[in-house]
DNA sequence: CACGATGTTCCGTTCAACGGTATATTTTGG
DNA sequence: CCAAAATATACCGTTGAACGGAACATCGTG
């Protein structure tokens, strides 16, 4: 009973509380908050306090804990993913609006594609990417994109971990899996089926920064059946060419050069 | 030399280290950024360190610190800026798609309105509002709508505050901002000319929740002398209340009430 | 108005956090 | 090629920020 006698440093714990707050608890009371994590209130209490100083939680009229606004400034001013997403919102929409109803933006965030932005026409295939979601990477086809265009090691260590089936359709077998790699290397873009949820196919591009390094994909969500390839994958490698350009790089089929300036990202 | 001398918390330290990569700097090594925020570069290390751990910070290709994903999934999860935003989206991009150059989405924060985002046609009139940017409140169009519908103490507040000048047309004089604040209430929205940066005018309108609470502003930045009020007005008016809606609640001309399953929001 | 639940304050204890110094590693430039 | 400057990492004795149990305050509820 001092200082940590858990050995858990400040961070932590921080990291912890902050994380509590998501899609299902937006707005937390001290108890319910200390209960959640696991800490004693004073505990909570006492750094809850200091956060609020801070700015990154404030209370609501109700008193219940929320993020501050702060909290979110601070993230996006030095973030990749604010730049990624500002530089690909435009192609996204142009993609929205000629005929795609689904299109989300993933960068690779350890073992999980995290996605950065969805776009949806209001209509509405299944599609279960959420802004700030996350999926396994060998369970969606912007993870196996990245997991294609990963260094050699990376990659045997993705297919060294034990892969969880999300529907009949998930490929689990890593010599099954290398063959797919494989050909997305080779041809730019993977479409898969039913692998997240069987009702829907997600076709993937990589978006490049230097030469073959995947910082991001670009994904469409169709019908399963409905995937007229020879269209999207065009579509959404004309895209990824611009969102590079945009992010201050020179896209081309060969080479992959900086320009002159190059933007921050 | 012990526990912070200084008497500051590791959270705060924590704030400093995080908020020191920004636009100018999305990159820094250890010793640059323990320079910047003047802190012992051991402290610095060790900090670091354990956000590393946690995901908060990482280290790019040549060494350099970065914000991690981490950080920005974790500040997008339980925002109420990431929320407003997507609830908003649709309805900006509407605005632009039917003329309009340049939307942008405010929250109050502080004494400063907080941009959560903007979108912009290509061609561009002068906007310096950036995402993630601040502006003062009495220095934007969007600012003056948040304190015209602030409590009366509040307000005060803001007023009583030294106000500095922009431009020459910045209204500082509490008076002259007494009766403009009126007239937003009366009318429902702001236009002004100028106050930012001389080229530009402001119109900005609020967006409620609770009655006469305005959780947001929605604002279109034109060029000086193209304010065609009669017609963006209504338009932003129309935006605002879609955005209201889709936040879950009810919007009125008089009444604003809850819906039976009002979002997180 | 007693009762459960939650939020706030108090205070003695102690180890996580501190930072100066020493050592590795990389970069520079002569 | 090799000093020298700059940066990153590791070590370690010191100590006050952080800890959490307990007491107190406040709120809603039956």
């Amino acid at each position: 009973m001092a200082n940590s006698p858990s050995g858990e440093s400040v961070i932590h714990r921080v990291v912890r509380i902050l994380s509590a707050f998501g899609e299902q608890s937006p707005a937390l009371g001290l108890r319910e908050l200390s209960r959640l994590i696991d800490l004693p209130v004073s505990t909570v209490y006492r750094l809850v306090s200091e956060l609020e100083i801070e700015g990154l939680l404030v209370r609501d009229a109700s008193g219940q804990l929320r993020h501050g606004h702060r909290l979110w400034e601070l993230a996006s001013r030095g973030s990749r993913a604010s730049s990624l997403r500002e530089a690909a919102l435009p192609s996204m929409e142009d993609l929205i609006n000629h005929g795609l109803n689904h299109v989300s933006l993933g960068v690779l965030e350890g073992n999980d594609v995290l996605y950065i932005e969805r776009l949806a026409a209001d209509d509405a295939t299944v599609n279960i990417t959420k802004i700030a979601g996350r999926l396994p990477v060998h369970g969606c086809s912007a993870g196996l994109v990245f997991m294609a265009y990963a260094q050699d090691a990376v990659q045997e260590m993705f297919l060294s971990r034990r892969l969880e089936k999300l529907t009949e359709d998930t490929v689990t077998e890593p010599e099954r899996l290398r063959a797919i790699l494989a050909e997305i290397r080779g041809r730019g873009y993977v479409s898969m089926q039913g692998i997240i949820v069987p009702e829907s196919s997600g076709i993937s591009v990589p978006i490049f920064t230097e030469k073959n390094h995947a910082v991001a994909t670009l994904s469409a969500i169709v019908p399963r059946g409905a995937e007229s390839l020879n269209l999207i994958v065009p579509h959404l490698k004309i895209a990824s060419s611009a969102i590079t350009r945009r992010l201050g790089y020179e896209p081309s089929g060969r080479e992959i050069q900086r320009r002159s300036t190059p933007a921050t990202f």
